[in-house]
DNA sequence: CGACGACTTGACATCGATCAAGCGAGGTGG
DNA sequence: CCACCTCGCTTGATCGATGTCAAGTCGTCG
């Protein structure tokens, strides 16, 4: 655990650090918080960044060295949050896609802190937070954009938790698709066919189950009819019937 | 469902409205929310309170007809938060001893509304929900402890579905049972030996497994050493090491 | 007294975990 | 190029954990 955060730092490209660089490298974020308020100029989250990442395999982050003055956007990829008992198991807390910011606070009260893990080949913008705060603090339409996009993320978080207690393997496979697809969409992936961000073992770790019982609970799914397979990309048949039996709402995409 | 409502106001004692019973209901509200901030004077909050009131049984309040415009707050007694599938299966979310707010929405957005049951012999203060917030945006110091005692809250919760998800049952279980101790002792019961607020069905419900399964495995922590009870009541023998275990921290009682 | 709800206990069924083996894709080094 | 490895995934066999159903006790309330 102690080597992390070097490799971590070894692995930025420090020189992608022009303007231009940061632009794109933002631009998913922007998109994506713009969807929830008015972003006037992109511009001025410039000062803010710190670096600019690509994660050559999956990473841990570790909250304990790194969050504390740091935010975590991702740009391109996938990441996930997640916790360690002592026995050893894993609980994943939450997923995120392109734009998405991986440990903002204020919702939550920032609190319960979670490692986070950027998947290989991602690429992430880090935030310096007192900078960003401010810059954020003088922006109050910039700001009401970020809260609303963290509270959605909240809401959803807690509707995945209540089925993943309450429910049976099947059901909560189910729900947790449908989270994924809606984190898919969000970021802007408008394909209708999209391929798992997730290991089944990441897969397990979200849902409170094992990756054998996943890949069975998969095929369960695919006969069931819910999930139509083509390759390795899939498609959700989540009839409201479904929706309903799981209670499910979206918060992000429609 | 539907005379739910009305069986709710059939309840209540409307003559209790003079301000000295507004004082002796509001006293556990303002001790408890007092842990968390200075409040200058309680008396500021008369004009909200709406109504006081005394459950002669286990009463439900819906989300739908009451959520919008009131604010409930447990005196004495016991509350928990709930929301039912469309299977019959029934969740709960939260709990709520002596002074805690059942429905304050701002730190999760107020987006996942929950029905509310308060249990028998419970008596609930009604807020106003405008004049509340009217009167509490008036007054920084006040507000801030009520946000930062619903931040503990959302914090407790989110570390409560987290072990619900990942862990066996009797580590459920216990987890369940050091939050309720912590409910119960951020209300003021400083008795180490307490009794239990919740039939084994809600403890069920609570941790996501049946009324059958609590009974026992409530017998194996006692068998472990974990709980020791004496006749209706019981303590928790929680050292260090079990808390470790369960990663579980205190919010609200040290 | 009877009715009812909370709890317990036992027998059994089902679900999900565990362990072990094998397959295939992708990466690495010779 | 091949040999070899690792990792993610699948499948089968088996075990343990949890749910289900049913019966019975106890205390409370009308």
């Amino acid at each position: 655990m102690n080597g992390s955060q070097s490799a971590f730092l070894r692995q930025e490209s420090e020189f992608r650090s022009a303007d231009t660089d940061k632009d794109a490298a933002i631009v998913s974020f922007v998109g994506r918080i713009g969807q929830f308020g008015q972003i006037a100029d992109a511009a001025v989250l410039h000062p803010a960044v710190d670096r600019i990442g690509v994660m050559q395999r999956d990473q841990p982050i570790w909250a304990e060295q790194n969050h504390a003055d740091r935010i975590f956007v991702v740009d391109t990829g996938f990441a996930f949050a997640f916790s360690l008992y002592p026995d050893g198991r894993r609980h994943i807390g939450d997923i995120f896609a392109a734009g998405a910011i991986c440990n903002w606070s204020s919702v939550w009260g920032g609190m319960l802190i979670e490692n986070v893990t950027f998947k290989a080949r991602s690429r992430l913008v880090v935030f310096r937070r007192d900078r960003l705060l401010e810059i954020v603090a003088e922006q109050p339409e910039l700001h009401g954009a970020i809260e609303r996009h963290e509270n959605a993320r909240c809401h959803r978080r807690q509707q995945r938790c209540r089925g993943l207690i309450a429910l049976p393997a099947m059901d909560r496979l189910a729900l947790t698709l449908l989270d994924i697809q809606d984190e898919l969409r969000a970021a802007g992936g408008d394909d209708e066919w999209m391929s798992l961000p997730l290991t089944l073992r990441e897969l397990g770790d979200l849902t409170g189950l094992t990756d054998v019982h996943i890949s069975r609970t998969l095929r369960k799914l695919q006969d069931s009819g819910f999930i139509e397979k083509r390759g390795k990309r899939f498609r959700l048949h989540a009839d409201p019937g479904i929706k309903a039996a799981l209670d499910y709402q979206h918060f992000f995409a429609g």
